[in-house]
DNA sequence: CTGTATCCCGTAAGATACTG
DNA sequence: CAGTATCTTACGGGATACAG
């Protein structure tokens, strides 16, 4: 109330920050993305999206801290462990998805054409 | 469409990936939650959300070539420069939308509580 | 006021190899 | 397969002082 009406002047920056904070980094946000498709085992999701297991590693345990992941152990031989999305997670999907789309809208206004498969434009986050 | 039904897997998370690439960094998108309300002048802009004029200079050039704010000299005595966010730059408002969104649900998750300028949750970004 | 110039540090993140 | 151990590099980002 410094200087624009309304309300939450500086603490809307703030809620951004405390976003920021905790899906900071290039990875966090592209795991979360994968993990709304459906639920990858360690090496799949490290193949999938491209990162080396050390940092995969690291994101997955700050991602659990935040309950954002859930880990789960596979009784199988040898043992699996499959990772997935949480019901707190998805409420980061607003979040994902916009920055998908916007990935799509920049990548066409920056490149001036579409990407080869990109029939009408998705959005099939949340679709698993 | 190698293991997912509907359509572009593996683009959505370079659609993500690709805006990372252009507000990476914990500042980009609190400056444009700033300049998203009003226009600031550099020192204004600076104090007002806690950021180092180096920093400051840098994040704006940056997100001046990406078109997502407009640098404006004024006449004035001493000279001023006005920032402001760009069409384009409106664009990347639901993202900044979303983050804020979910910046005070987390918080309300983790802390417990509301903070206390919270009458109900403002969503007043583009109320300038 | 609007920036720049240094100096400096912590950490994100990649490469590679190895263990259970 | 699921992860860990090192080692190394790059860069984000802060402090401070200075210039135009």
């Amino acid at each position: 109330m410094d200087s624009c009406p309304g309300n939450g002047p500086k603490s809307q920056y703030q809620a951004v920050r405390d976003t920021l904070d905790v899906v900071s980094g290039r990875w966090k946000l592209v795991i979360l993305a994968a993990l709304f498709a459906r639920p990858f085992r360690f090496r799949e999701l490290s193949r999938e999206i491209g990162i080396t297991p050390r940092i995969l590693t690291k994101e997955l345990q700050e991602l659990e801290q935040h309950q954002l992941v859930s880990r789960t152990v596979l009784d199988t031989r040898p043992v699996t462990v499959e990772y997935a999305c949480t019901a707190h997670s998805r409420t980061l999907l607003p979040v994902v998805q916009a920055m998908s789309d916007w990935g799509y809208l920049h990548h066409e206004v920056v490149v001036g054409q579409k990407r080869p498969d990109d029939p009408a434009r998705p959005s099939n986050l949340g679709a698993h």
